[in-house]
DNA sequence: ACAGAAGTTTAGCCCGTGCTACAATTTGGT
DNA sequence: ACCAAATTGTAGCACGGGCTAAACTTCTGT
């Protein structure tokens, strides 16, 4: 063992976080697509994320294997109890990322763009600071 | 077109990032590697992200084709000019991002965990914004 | 009612990153 | 100099997520 130690726990940790990112990104849209137009049809989750329908059809079909989506075929995409639970985590989560970044003094667009990218890499702990001191300051 | 506007951008940028993270990862970790020990090896590397000596060839591989990284078969990984640079400029950040951290009260393996997730997704102005508050709160 | 539009599924391809097993090379010790 | 250990390379697999093309289902308007 030389001087490098524990270099390698932080990647194995963002590695294991890569493959729920996706999860969570979409449990999110799910929610917010249906509370803003009742259902969430597969052409939804395509424009949402930029990809052609038939990626996000995959995905929402690993999804619904896991747990977190529920759809039959040619229906509309709902959310399990569970992914409903994930959801509004990560909708919170986001909120607080996004809300810590404006009171920064980020403008709208780069804190959006930022929020989306960090919020799936926040501990717990540190969310909870960067609540408080987003409330804090304002 | 309906309410959700712009969604789909933050998310094309970030997965425009995830195709740069491990690059940025890697020539950091070349940096260190070889600042630690004069010589960057496979192995060093491997262990370095816990992941496979051949995972870790391919993704070297990869890095020299893109003229971030130099090596001969057999022989230890260095780093081009352009990797160089682009491995201060992750270090730089990675810094930041870490003191920022540390400066908000989170303990130290938390704000390792949380940096190394977080640093691909930060914007120039947000770098700076944090580089400012974790100055100031000194 | 039925044709065309809209939406969904399936087939089949690519690339990146993970792995094990095995081959080849380099290094070190006697 | 040579054998063994360490290191590196190659073959071939898996999986996730990106795509297009083409088939299929559902919806809609006349």
């Amino acid at each position: 063992m030389t001087g490098s130690s524990n270099k390698a726990e932080p990647h194995r940790r963002t590695r294991r976080d890569h493959a729920t990112e996706t999860a969570e990104d979409y449990v999110e849209a799910v929610a917010e697509i249906i509370s803003e137009r009742e259902t969430c049809r597969l052409v939804d989750l395509a424009k949402y994320f930029a990809v052609s329908h038939v990626t996000a059809n995959r995905i929402v079909a690993r999804l619904q294997k896991e747990g977190l989506l529920q759809t039959e075929p040619y229906q509309p995409i709902e959310l399990t109890p569970q992914g409903k639970r994930l959801a509004d985590r990560c909708r919170q989560r986001h909120e607080i990322v996004y809300r810590f970044l404006l009171s920064l003094g980020i403008d709208k667009k780069t804190a959006a763009i930022d929020a989306e990218g960090i919020e799936h890499h926040v501990s717990p702990k540190t969310l909870r600071k960067l609540e408080q001191w987003a409330k804090q300051s304002k």
